[in-house]
RNA sequence: GCCGGGGUGGCGGAACUGGUAGACGCGCCGGACUCAAAAUCCGGUUCUGGAAACAGAGUGCGGGUUCGAUUCCCGCCCCCGGCACCA
């Protein structure tokens, strides 16, 4: 009798070997095959979610698939360990953030190590150790030398009450998400690093990155947002005024100027009229996100300024409107409400006159001033009018014209314009990186020097919420001015979490050197062969750290420029939510796991309720896991339950990797199905005797198909992991071929020998999704290797050759037949048996038949006459 | 608002280059085993009609290209991700 199958028995004993071997352990200096397999690394909330769960399963999967292959591999860990959270874990629980972190760090170790992933934890780090963010600290001193990194001022969120400024996440309809605040916007000094230098490099290397998602790569192109136009001068009396435009072509129908409420001239002219003054200062309330800018309702006033137009030199006046971002271009527009859709909305408003400029070429477009048409932004088949001596040239004809006579009076210059931004990287917070800045009151700012880095964050401070903890600790603040030696001040902002995560992952190689922020080991594995990640990381970090890559590169610290070959994005992970409701219709969210779902014949839910008091509950949609849903299933259970391979298998059979994934408690039982009946039916076939020598040659037809499906499942899985990444069709495929050889009659030696062949490619085939019970069956089947060490199975081209093919037959693209034909069959013969099919027959009958296509070994279509 | 992605049975999904829509799994229905239940095994399962053979319909909605469209094109609806201080 064989033992059920029993994970709880078997996966320990088999992770205590791996972990003895010292089996996940990757070269210091791999050969030139080596795979670099890396997954974003977590942040250290507290547990391991599904989110990581899947992220790391991932990763394994392509790790253990390429160790089976023969190539050598590295899957490191470590943490994003500074950021928001911990701080708020401070406040509501007061225990300093280095000690919550700490410990979360420590559980989430130990629950990744539960699940058998082929991780080298000798390389781990952490991004709030010194040993890591002193690096931070060295490389932020040399882009200040380099130029790089540079002082400005920028816009952030206040909060007036608790006098803290607060991340976009916490302003809530604008306002504090503690106080309840109205936020306001404040301009404070910040450091900057110049990523818009890069920004041509960084949009024309995209076309390079074929490893990357083509939605990645748009997405990182779009917010490069590269513009070629125009920066135009309207004169006044004392100045100019300077816009960046992309249609200059319609120029002669700018009709007023709007400038954003930060810029100089709206300044200007609250300095001298209040209600100007009073609407800049309205402007500074509310949320200084993009989102909340971009949907509120179009508010502007008229400064009282007008400026010349540069070829007419009529009179424009000059608008503050809180659609113009200083942040981009010159924080100044020139209004063309004919023919942008903005400037159209806010000159009805505020009736300013409308010019149409533009008109397509073919007739019957009617230009209404008061109803937008897509048409009125229209490039291609369209003329100016209205324009005087450019009536009637085209977009680039326009667009030239126009520009020459800007060049020539002096009043514009070609440029391109990136929507790009540097990236601010001062946090007016605690648990981050210390920014190494001395201010002393004589030499102003000044860089601490490299030997006395890294400036350390004192770890046993605790937040309270309003304000910095470091601005108030005494021991931190207190330093000598490096350069004069007098008293001074340490700056107290840290850096930006994202430039944690720009670079760990060069780190890992050589996460042990005290000398130097990489070495050449980071060379040797650098670029990351895989990179796996969420997809909300598809512009912001995943720009960082090609930036970042390229400033190292430049300073000849690393090779390479481009840190990541292929790029995953992994989907959300969802679940079913579940409410109950009071008589005053408030909502209370129950997790999936205490509710009970009663279906009809067909399946349907017909109604729900608690399995604790029997309580009904709705069914409230699918949604990400979240705790404000409740519908967060922790891994850790389900792996007590179940054993880490379940877990691993339903959350790579559930969906495909790029795809959003519905969690499924039942979907959870069905792996574990098919496991339990894996582990018996390899148990069933090993005791069915020994199996003689595969001889090929002799095989009945069933042995020969037998032979022909474990091949094309073969084929099948190794391209699926290999390049398609669809993990969940490689688990349908063995799944499939595991019913087909545990019905497969091997009553004899030869038989034996075909299921044999059989079971031992599919336990490999599965191994890298299953590792521990795949290790397991392997040493069963009676091998004493480790399955990483065991190679991938090889298919045998000739087992795959078909005797008869199926091919379906239709009559004018309706099935109305299958015929079996022999492979490479002419098209003669196929036309021939697709017509002598009875039911294909009766429709065609005596119809006329006007066409026959064959697509050879798969398909007839018989074209007749209605 | 802008940028990107998605929508296929009761459910998760498959169909890779325009060629059998629904692989695989879940759920449900029926059967075997059992005193019974669980577990396990066998069969069925897109919808409508039909005992069946088979026929008709069907991939968010409306149109188009094609011998043939889940796949390509045009218009629309809904859902999700990002929007620079969540990570």
């Amino acid at each position: 009798m064989t033992e059920p199958y029993n994970p709880a028995a078997i996966e320990p004993p088999i992770r205590e070997r791996w972990e003895a071997a010292n089996s996940f352990r990757a070269p210091d200096q791999p050969r030139a095959d080596a795979f670099y397999c890396l997954s974003m690394f977590p942040y250290p909330s507290g547990h391991l979610h599904m989110g990581h769960m899947r992220n790391y399963t991932i990763s394994d999967v392509i790790t253990r698939f390429q160790r089976m292959n023969g190539r050598p591999a590295l899957q490191p860990m470590g943490w994003d360990a500074f950021g928001l959270p911990a701080e708020n874990a401070a406040i509501a629980r007061g225990v300093s953030p280095a000690k919550w972190t700490r410990d979360n760090i420590a559980h989430m170790r130990s629950q990744l190590r539960e699940l058998g992933f082929a991780i080298d934890w000798d390389r781990e780090l952490a991004t709030c150790n010194p040993d890591y963010y002193r690096w931070n600290q060295w490389l932020f001193l040399k882009m200040l030398e380099r130029g790089i990194a540079y002082k400005q001022t920028g816009t952030v969120n206040w909060d007036p009450e608790d006098q803290t400024v607060l991340a976009n996440e916490q302003v809530i309809d604008g306002k504090g998400w503690r106080t309840g605040a109205v936020v306001e916007k404040r301009e404070i000094p910040m450091y900057y690093l110049r990523i818009t230098d890069y920004a041509e490099d960084l949009l024309a290397a995209l076309d390079d990155l074929d490893g990357w998602p083509e939605r990645v790569r748009a997405m990182q192109a779009n917010w490069i947002g590269k513009s070629i136009g125009m920066e135009i001068v309207f004169p006044y009396e004392g100045g100019e005024l300077k816009v960046f435009t992309t249609r200059p072509d319609t120029l002669m129908g700018a009709t007023y100027m709007a400038v954003a409420p930060e810029h100089p001239l709206a300044r200007a002219a609250a300095g001298r009229d209040d209600t100007v003054a009073e609407f800049v200062r309205s402007c500074s309330t509310g949320s200084a996100s993009e989102a909340e800018l971009a949907v509120q309702e179009k508010r502007g006033i008229d400064t009282g300024f007008t400026v010349r137009h540069p070829l007419t030199g009529q009179n424009l006046p000059v608008w503050v409107a809180n659609y113009v971002l200083m942040g981009y271009g010159e924080g100044a527009i020139m209004a063309v409400p004919g023919h942008d859709e903005r400037d159209f909305e806010f000159a009805n408003k505020y009736g300013l006159s409308i010019v149409q400029v533009i008109q397509p070429e073919a007739d019957g477009h009617d230009y209404d001033p008061v109803e937008w048409q897509d048409w009125y932004t229209a490039k291609e088949n369209v003329r100016l009018v209205n324009s005087g001596d450019y009536d009637g040239l085209d977009y680039s004809a326009g667009f030239e014209a126009i520009a020459r006579a800007l060049e020539h009076k002096g009043l514009g210059s070609r440029r391109t314009q990136f929507r790009l931004r540097d990236w601010g990287i001062s946090r007016q917070r605690y648990w981050g990186c210390p920014i190494p800045i001395i201010h002393c009151d004589d030499c102003g700012d000044v860089p601490v020097p490299e030997r006395d880095l890294p400036v350390m964050l004192p770890e046993d401070l605790v937040p309270d919420g309003s304000g910095n903890p470091l601005a108030r600790c005494e021991a931190f603040l207190a330093c000598e001015c490096p350069k004069c030696g007098k008293p001074a001040r340490r700056e107290t902002d840290t850096m930006d979490t994202f430039v944690d995560s720009s670079w760990y992952y060069m780190r890992y190689p050589c996460s042990d050197n005290d000398q130097a922020m990489v070495d050449e080991r980071t060379n040797a594995w650098m670029p990351v062969d895989q990179y796996i990640g969420g997809i909300e990381h598809a512009i912001l970090h995943l720009l960082y750290a090609r930036f970042w890559t390229r400033v190292m590169n430049e300073m000849d610290l690393v090779e390479t420029r481009e840190p990541f070959a292929n790029l995953l994005t992994q989907g959300m992970v969802l679940a079913e939510t579940w409410y109950g409701e009071d008589e005053r219709g408030r909502k209370t969210w129950f997790n999936p796991s205490g509710v009970e779902v009663e279906r009809d014949a067909r399946g349907r839910i017909v109604s729900a309720k608690l399995s604790e008091d029997g309580r009904p509950v709705q069914f409230g949609g699918i949604e990400k896991m979240a705790k404000s849903k409740n519908n967060g299933v922790d891994p850790a259970a389900l792996v007590a339950q179940y054993g880490a391979d379940t877990v691993r298998l339903f959350s790579m059979f559930a969906a495909p990797p790029e795809q959003s994934l519905e969690w499924s408690d039942a979907g959870v039982e069905g792996a574990w199905r098919f496991l339990k009946r894996l582990w018996q039916q390899v148990h069933d076939h090993i005791e069915a005797g020994a199996p003689c020598e595969l001889a090929i040659a002799g095989l009945s037809d069933e042995a020969r198909e037998m032979r022909r499906r474990v091949h094309e499942t073969i084929n099948k899985v190794s391209d699926d992991f290999g390049r398609r990444y669809t993990f969940n069709t490689a688990i349908a495929a063995v799944m499939e071929c595991s019913n087909h050889l545990s019905r497969f009659k091997a009553d004899d030696g030869t038989g034996l020998a075909v299921a044999r062949e059989g079971w031992e490619s599919l336990v490999r085939l599965i191994a890298p999704i299953t590792p521990h019970i795949a290790q397991a069956l392997w040493q069963a089947l009676g091998h004493e290797d480790d399955i990483l060490a065991a190679g991938w199975p090889e298919v045998d081209e000739s087992a795959l050759v078909q005797q008869r093919v199926t091919v379906v037959v239709q009559v004018n693209g309706k099935l109305r037949g299958r015929i079996a034909a022999p492979p490479g069959g002419s098209r003669e013969a196929l036309q021939q048996q697709a017509l002598e099919d009875e039911n294909v027959a009766r429709f065609v009958a005596d119809k006329e038949i006007r066409k026959i296509i064959v697509v050879p070994d798969k398909l007839v279509n018989i074209v007749v006459a209605a």
